[in-house]
RNA sequence: GGGGUUAUAGCUCAGUUGGUUAGAGCGUUACGUUGACAUCGUAAAGGUCGAUGGUUCGAGCCCAUUUAACCCCACCA
């Protein structure tokens, strides 16, 4: 029965036996659930919801880590703790996969209809929205199941249906016809924040407009001839002195010989090209605001789905407006006759060639330019007027810049506040409306008579105002809107739930740098106008994983790192504390296999130090730290660094310097609690008196579980699991108590004492590898200690037999000669020295010491330097200055030892 | 065009408020199965901290200038 830890540790920790059955545990014991305690504040955390349609990658795992170490570490400092997790609907990335599948069974959603389509979704949702949230299990993330969301669940999409109606009701929330990107591929407006800008190369083409009242050639350039057709003037620079003569004049716009004015207006810019614009009011936004100031028409010559306009479109929009039922901002749609039905690229192409075959083509010319495309597929964006829903940002940007003006809002690293401010200061209104149908529907109806707009909380059928039929708007919303809201939807918002009044607002939100605007931003100001509270304290960002060179993951450089792979293979432990040992907040990361099998290597090493440990512990019984005089020097030792670690540690984590903490602990279980003190502590366990191994014992155990502690947050598995062999262990680990410190076992200046110790032996050690002393070989050890140190070395006798190799240790007098025939270094303790008879090489001998000299005189110089500056004594701390002068002291004593020895050893040669 | 980040050992990166002769992992070299661990141990080699100037008694860290790489934002037709 004591021998349970022998027979069950294996010489090997093997992560993928225990892994899911602690999972398990945890989950099954209720420990990621709160203890709700209204005399403290809890700390929260909602999970940035992984999309519906995701496989899990590296970048979740990255993202998942801050979290779940900052979960793990409240929650053992006693913390009420929530970590709410869930997932998001992600309205085109789910529509796509959904729409593809239809593909490939000769489907599409015009010929299965609304309900159908969105009934497959929501089929498709509950087959694969799961696995994500399985694979997340793999990670060892500790976050309340029980209270898992999904952005489309009944609670949240009620918290978004009333965030719509509350902004549209205060006027946030507007519809009309406005300019904004459009996917031609996804069929679908998008959010400035869904464009990303590519640089690409193109043309610059001049082209010659006549001008009609003088018949002179109009020069001006454009990158997108075939917006042409629909121009609906051209604009020149009110001061230019070249076009002075033309205010008031026309052109003929080629190919269409439609009569269009020339305007005036700043922003046609004299330095830039020939000064002359064409306006296409439907087709660029800089060109919509021209046409607002001139109060021209638009003319729109794109069709949706990225072709040139023909008869059929003409019609409809002739109808519409002379229907009435169109509002006065609704573009005119031009038939583009001959180039009707071309997409956009074919029809640039036979513009020009028509326009040189006219002749008014001037030249052309390469040109590199920033073309904006769709952040899913990529499909150039096609900026059209289109009606759309907008949340007017001003009002809500205002507050929530204050918040972190205030400081209310932190980030971290901060210099993520000037990314946000910058944006939250300049940005447009939100288009919001996608012409989708997986999402949230907006709540929004038209009557179908009287034609009046009604945004309602309930679904209605008829207008309220007529009486008449009402028809819904058809589009949903950006998905964005629903998780701006994710911080309080899923605690039970808009409902003044129990979970909403003691959980939010939240602690942290830990998220990457490149969805600032996409979620961050948006959830600042949504939080802010919604419950009157920013949404969290502490934004903190993390970076983007990369490969071993730098470039981003991707599925096309085959480059990845599957998370479930290396969990299988190293583990999930080894992959979590890769992502964070030594990361700075906010920094990108390049991974490797071979930095995560580095750390499964740490993990095994913690495994077996525990294994020695627990060994060492068999048939004891303990009872707890041994009162102060019965422990030994190491064990002072290790006390006292032990203790410097929680404190660091603690500290560490208290600042999110989660890198720097992993480091930390990452050095104290290697170098000192297994290099050093395990070896020391070997001593003490193979004593012969009782008292002895029983205090090592307790001191090795106690340093154990504390350092398992420690660990947990990083390494949540395998801490686990050892803990569990503990003879001390009470329930698991996960809900244990983070170690406190106690002051009486810091042992400052014994500690010092011990390093002095470890000097010598590394002294020693080196000495022998120097002299290649064969390993096996024991040898006598000749110290001459120093004036103070003469106790000290007498009680580290055994560690020097030990971790020195020496087989006897000998201490002579100051005064004594120095042994014949060995080979010595001096450390800070003592000279120390090896008889080696006539293996002794005393030039190889000169030459390593020589290279001691060297040393220590260069730091006698800087010493001697810095005393010698009067600004350094006058200015510096006086501590500090001490400290010099009596290393100093130290280090010429050690000179005047060495120089001896060397004078010695001159002699014999 | 604006803003930001990075530059430290062969490679990847730490270095918390300026204070010993700047550290780790991987790699390299030489030894090594000493009663937890070869997924290990011991020792070693390897850096004018991108450059220049400044502040300071003292700078890898602060300031200015500069070089290079990367990123974000922006309606340059």
């Amino acid at each position: 029965m004591e021998n349970k830890q022998e027979f069950t540790m294996e010489k090997v920790f093997q992560p993928n036996q225990v892994e899911s059955r602690i999972y398990d545990m945890w989950e099954h014991s209720g420990a990621f659930q709160p203890v709700k305690d209204e005399s403290r504040r809890p700390f929260v955390i909602v999970m940035p919801p992984p999309n519906i349609t995701g496989q899990l990658h590296i970048g979740h795992a990255l993202d998942e880590m801050p979290q779940d170490v900052l979960i793990r570490y409240h929650r053992m400092k006693g913390d009420p703790t929530l970590w709410v997790p869930g997932t998001d609907h992600a309205a085109i990335a789910t529509e796509v996969k959904v729409v593809d599948a239809l593909r490939k069974e000769g489907l599409s959603k015009a010929k299965i209809g609304r309900e159908a389509f969105l009934e497959r979704t929501w089929a498709w949702k509950k087959e694969y929205g799961g696995r994500i949230v399985r694979q997340l299990r793999k990670l060892g993330v500790s976050c309340d199941w029980t209270r898992e969301r999904f952005t489309m669940d009944e609670g949240l999409s009620r918290a978004v249906r009333e965030t719509f109606v509350r902004l549209y009701e205060k006027n946030l929330i507007y519809r009309g016809s406005r300019l904004i990107n459009w996917c031609p591929c996804c069929m679908t407006s998008l959010s400035d924040a869904e464009v990303e800008y590519e640089s690409q190369d193109g043309h610059f083409w001049h082209i010659l407009y006549p001008v009609k009242e003088t018949g002179e050639l109009l020069e001006l350039a454009t990158t997108r001839p075939e917006t042409m057709l629909g121009d609906t003037a051209v604009a020149i620079n009110p001061e230019d002195p070249r076009y002075a003569h033309l205010h008031g004049c026309h052109v003929t716009l080629p190919l269409v010989n439609k009569e269009i004015p020339i305007v005036c207006d700043e922003h046609a810019d004299m330095e830039k090209g020939t000064g002359v614009v064409k306006i296409t009011p439907a087709h660029d936004p800089n060109d919509f605001e021209v046409g607002k100031r001139h109060n021209l028409p638009m003319v729109r010559v794109f069709t949706y789905d990225g072709h040139m306009t023909g008869a059929k479109e003409a019609a409809e929009n002739a109808e519409l407006i002379a229907s009435g039922r169109a509002t006065v901002d609704e573009p005119q749609v031009l038939d583009c006759g001959k180039y009707a039905g071309m997409t956009t690229a074919e029809a640039r192409k036979a513009i020009v060639e028509d326009l040189k075959a006219l002749g008014l083509l001037k030249s052309v010319e390469p040109l590199n330019h920033e073309v904006g495309t769709c952040y899913r597929c990529h499909t150039t964006v096609e900026p059209m007027v289109s009606k759309q829903w907008f949340v007017k940002m001003k009002p809500l940007a205002e507050p929530a810049c204050k918040v972190v003006y205030d400081g209310q809002l932190r980030f971290i690293p901060d210099r993520f506040e000037k990314t946000y401010l910058h944006w939250m200061e300049n940005t447009r209104d939100w288009c919001i409306s996608r012409q989708l149908w997986w999402g949230h529907r907006i709540p929004a109806f038209y009557c179908d008579d009287c034609g009046e707009t009604f945004v309602t909380r309930e679904d209605i059928t008829v207008c309220p105002k007529c009486g008449r039929p009402v028809h819904q708007d058809e589009d949903v919303l950006d998905t964005w809107f629903s998780s701006a809201l994710w911080p309080f939807s899923t605690l039970g918002w808009p409902d003044d739930t129990d979970d909403f009044k003691y959980y939010y607002p939240n602690t942290v939100l830990s998220c990457g740098y490149d969805i600032i605007f996409f979620w961050l931003a948006r959830m600042v100001f949504s939080g802010i106008e919604q419950t009157g509270k920013c949404p969290f304290d502490v934004a903190l960002m993390h970076g983007l994983v990369r490969d071993a060179l730098g470039r981003k993951m991707s599925k096309s450089l085959g480059n990845g790192i599957d998370p479930i792979e290396v969990i299988d293979k190293y583990g999930a432990d080894a992959l979590r504390f890769s992502l964070v040992m030594g990361v700075a907040p906010g920094s990108d990361i390049r991974m490797s296999e071979e930095k995560i099998e580095s750390f499964r290597n740490f993990a095994n090493k913690i495994w077996n130090a525990s294994r020695f440990v627990l060994m060492n512990l068999q048939g004891f019984e303990p009872k707890g730290l041994p009162p102060v005089e019965k422990l030994s020097p190491a064990d002072k030792w290790i006390l006292t660094r032990y203790q410097e670690a929680v404190r660091g540690v603690t500290e560490n984590l208290e600042n999110y310097d989660l890198g720097l903490a992993a480091t930390k602990l990452y050095d104290f279980v290697w170098s000192t609690f297994c290099d050093w003190y395990i070896e020391m502590a070997k001593q003490g366990l193979y004593a012969e008196e009782g008292d002895v191994k029983s205090t090592t014992q307790e001191v090795l155990l106690y340093v154990l579980t504390g350092t398992l502690k420690l660990l947990h947050p990083y390494m949540p598995f395998i801490t686990e699991e050892v803990y569990g062999y503990l003879p001390t262990a009470e329930g698991m680990l996960i809900s244990a108590e983070w170690p406190v410190c106690r002051p009486e076992y810091d042992f400052t200046e014994a500690a010092a004492k011990m390093d002095g110790v470890m000097d010598v032996i590394r002294a020693v050690r080196n000495l022998r590898a120097e002299m290649n002393v064969q390993p096996g070989r024991k040898a006598t050890l000749i110290l001459k200690p120093h004036a103070g140190w003469r106790d000290v070395l007498i009680a580290a006798d055994g560690y020097f037999k030990r971790l020195a190799n020496a087989s006897a240790v000998e201490l002579i007098d100051a005064s004594s000669a120095n042994p014949e025939k060995s080979a010595s270094a001096v450390a800070e303790p003592c000279e120390l020295f090896i008889p080696l008879g006539e293996l002794v090489d005393v030039d190889k001998e000169l030459k390593r010491l020589a290279k001691d000299l060297k040393g220590l005189e260069g730091e006698i110089a800087r010493a001697t330097n810095m005393l010698n500056n009067p600004g350094f004594v006058g200015k510096a701390p006086a501590q500090l200055v001490a400290a010099e002068r009596e290393k100093l002291a130290t280090n010429q004593g050690l000179l005047e030892k060495l120089k001896a020895r060397i004078a010695e050893m001159e002699s014999l040669k």
